[in-house]
DNA sequence: CGGGATCCGGGGCGATACTG
DNA sequence: CAGTATCGCCCCGGATCCCG
């Protein structure tokens, strides 16, 4: 459950569908570095969990668009929640990552060189 | 960065510590289902960060207590939030996902069966 | 245009055994 | 009590080919 709503392509999915019903190469262009195979994947199961619907329109060239359910809103206060964090601390997260690079702090070995000064 | 602060252990672990310091053996038995394995990687993950702090105190039998930093309790918002809505949600993704499989809805193939009656 | 099927490599993750 | 090192399975996820 945490594992599929955690999920980063879920995340990513779900906040660019907040804007509305999308087209599935505008979600493709629109998330960087998604895969095609990862996109159909969460997109199926978003609509398995109804979170989304999906919608084929007879046309051609054929067009399908997603867009969010009232459920799957529901859920954009927490996956903004996580994306906005995200964005907004990002670098204070690398400049501790970096800082625990020097003082060695969270690794396993301290390794020769860390201990000789 | 979505990858890990998404991650299932990571938000289990972080929402656990919300209460307050606590020490490994407590996180274990905690949080159901963590392996050791998982449970010592979060943690260094997440010291790593910047998002706990990692106290040892020169005992014996040796304790050590995990505690939330400031960053890390700026993310307590997000993380319950993603845990409160899980939480409160599962049975109805559970109806939506047993919906699915009766309309066939998110599987790729129908299969024999399904499209006979 | 939208997406299904397949192949394949990397590594996540869970036991297990051991240490200090 | 609080970890570390190792092994092995499994599945994620990208690349590719193909179809309606």
């Amino acid at each position: 459950m945490l594992d599929r709503i955690g999920d980063k392509w879920t995340v990513l999915v779900v906040s660019t569908l907040s804007a509305g019903a999308l087209r599935y190469s505008d979600l493709q262009a629109s998330i960087a570095g998604i895969s095609q195979r990862m996109l159909t994947q969460t997109l199926k199961h978003l609509e398995r969990d109804g979170l989304i619907t999906r919608t084929a329109y007879p046309e051609v060239p054929p067009r399908v668009e997603y867009e969010l359910t009232d459920l799957g809103r529901s859920l954009l206060g927490a996956v903004t929640a996580m994306a906005g964090w995200a964005a907004a601390h990002h670098s204070e997260i690398a400049r501790n990552r970096a800082a625990s690079e020097l003082t060695g702090v969270g690794r396993g070995k301290p390794s020769a060189g860390a201990s000789a000064g």
